[in-house]
DNA sequence: TATGAATGAGTCTTCATTCAT
DNA sequence: GATGAATGAAGACTCATTCAT
């Protein structure tokens, strides 16, 4: 009655029918992105690391550039998985713990984030489709970006961080740094390169971040 | 017997470089990466556009990696042209005008770099071939990060700016902010995207930019 | 316990043959052709407008070609359903309006068989399968073109047509002629094409074929 | 200076170079299509009964369709080669003869154009593009048919032939009956079908055309 | 040295057919 | 018997690279 299920799939916990093998290649999807990037990313690659046919692909997605963005789409919405309840509450802790909280957050997600920024830079073609997935504005980025921004307000409020200072542009530097390490350790990756001011020490370079944050966060 | 000189290159003065069509090669290949990118970028594409032949090419370059490699190299390098001329100099005027200059030398900067890092983040893999060809120190990010630095020590140094703020924390600050806007403008280009605390006001982005570095460096 | 009954068949008056899907996918089958042709066709296709499964289709044909014969074969025998009632009988009429009967009998018979011979001219190795199914000589085709020289053969005897002329090069021509259009209207309906001698009215051409057969058999 | 041979083609006389590969595709394209019809057709197979890659046939035509254009629409006008000279003129000989050199020339004709006729009839939508290459009202079909009607109005001007006979009708006689048997020849290719009324005579088959076309052109 | 046609491995995609459910 | 996902062998087409001219 029911159609068969992929060798892969089989043996199993039964249950899960419906669409698993299309969790199953995404999943695939979003390991060979990580690892390879978009260019270079076969359709037989996929089939053969997913240990299906070239074929099956095409039974669950209109073609290679759905299942990349369904993938890239989840990949995005999985790094909100916890995000909330790891943000820093205004008040719950001093500033510079906040702040540290934050920083660390927001390099660990962009990092995640990394093969997504990585696939649409080279495909910026795919932006549209991918923000038709998301429902932009209740994504993580946004998410995060938001609570930052309401947690540089909570201290302002608290008498801990200047009024005088902007929330967005707070998160527009930390973001932005975590970014920018982010993409300088995708190219270091590759080879002996140090990008101007890289430091050997990760967690001093954060600690100095924080630091300037604050000073400009003083009241 | 002279060598041939290709189609294109006939009618021009006389007495310039021998690689003249190694130089057009290149120039053709950083328009059609500015314009389109390197995924989707065919050595025939280049060739026609070059107005050449399709084999040429393997004439002045090893392969395809190797023109996108120089031009890619070339293109960094021009970035540096009348750099160091328009860095504010510390002392040289107020700290706001100073960072102000900085960071639009930075935009400016890394929007023009936005091809190659777009390139590299699809082919990471050729980041060492490129750095064999920047001579990696004396490159233009290296530049313009190290004399940002010796601005913000110049003006510790005048007592303008608090000598407890680091300058390579200044810097990674203000790069990252750019870089950030950079891809943002990137993404938006192909769609309705709005990203998060993206302005509609870039004036005044930058400038709130400028101010919150400025109390980070307040003494 | 009796076999399950496809979905689209379900909420039917029962009673009817266990063969109703096998039908009932020649039906689709048969429009599907006559719309868009052999090439082109799909097994999905087929199912998707049945509204049946992929699979099915095997439980009743050898193939899909076994299925394209039954199709063809079956619109065949359709194409003489009252053809026997309708062909004019000797005598019956004058000689024009006997011929013209049989001309337009002929026209329509050959615009319905169109697609059979369009399939068939495209895949000529189909055509032993399909005599086997049709009993070559009693089949519509055969049956009109009997018809025609019988009932030429009857004007002869009657003295309205001249002994001499061969009932069978009537047909011959007739058939010719009314497939010759029929093949100019394939064609035409793709492009602005007009063949050679194609008339703008087909009525005023319908009667100019059978006033000169007419005049062939003028005794 | 110039480009490299294919191997094929190497060995040649020299002078004929521009495009005798793509003369060459076509020629291997009109045999495959009257072997073995469109559908079945594979760039493949052409590449390897042209004994080149897989790759070159684009370097030549925009796509397969293309390709199958142009050696439908080249099939097409190889047809007319001679038929000028070889059109039996009015009063040059007596009706008959005539008559038979027409339709003779109608039948080698409709046999030679069979391959483009059932590709067409797989791909009627193929039509505008042909239809755009031959330059329609120029091409042989209608040459043919327009001499057929010449004759035919020659004779009567002679009084050979009635002028009461529609000349136009008399060559949609004559090739409706050529196409018709073209097509149940290849058929019978096929099988042992014998088609209603197709003799095993083709001689005298033709010469019953002949005598009934006569007949209606009798003054 | 420049030319540009030839090469052929490789890409995405389709589709008739099978088969566990 | 019906289901529809899985299969995998083609198919059309691309493109970096070579090489005779």
């Amino acid at each position: 009655m029911a159609a068969r299920r992929a060798r892969v799939l089989r043996g199993q916990q039964a249950g899960d029918h419906p669409q698993a093998l299309r969790r199953h290649l995404i999943g695939v999807t979003q390991r060979l992105l990580a690892a390879h990037g978009l260019t270079g990313l076969t359709t037989r690659a996929i089939a053969r690391e997913a240990e299906v046919s070239d074929g099956v692909l095409y039974n669950h997605f209109a073609d290679k550039d759905d299942l990349v963005v369904a993938a890239l789409a989840e990949q995005v919405a999985a790094l909100g998985a916890g995000l909330h309840a790891r943000c820093p509450r205004a008040g719950a802790q001093d500033l510079r713990a906040g702040l540290t909280g934050y920083v660390r957050l927001c390099q660990t997600f962009l990092d995640e984030a990394l093969p997504v920024v990585g696939s649409l830079a080279s495909r910026p073609d795919l932006v549209p489709a991918l923000l038709d997935r998301i429902h932009a504005g209740e994504a993580p980025p946004q998410l995060l970006w938001g609570e930052l921004c309401d947690f540089v307000e909570g201290e302002q409020a608290l008498g801990t961080a200047s009024p005088d200072v902007d929330p967005h542009t707070v998160a527009h530097v930390i973001f932005g740094a975590c970014q920018l390490r982010s993409l300088a350790d995708l190219f270091t990756r590759h080879s002996a390169f140090v990008p101007p001011g890289h430091p050997p020490d990760p967690a001093a370079d954060l600690d100095r971040l924080v630091t300037l944050v604050l000073r400009a966060c003083a009241p």
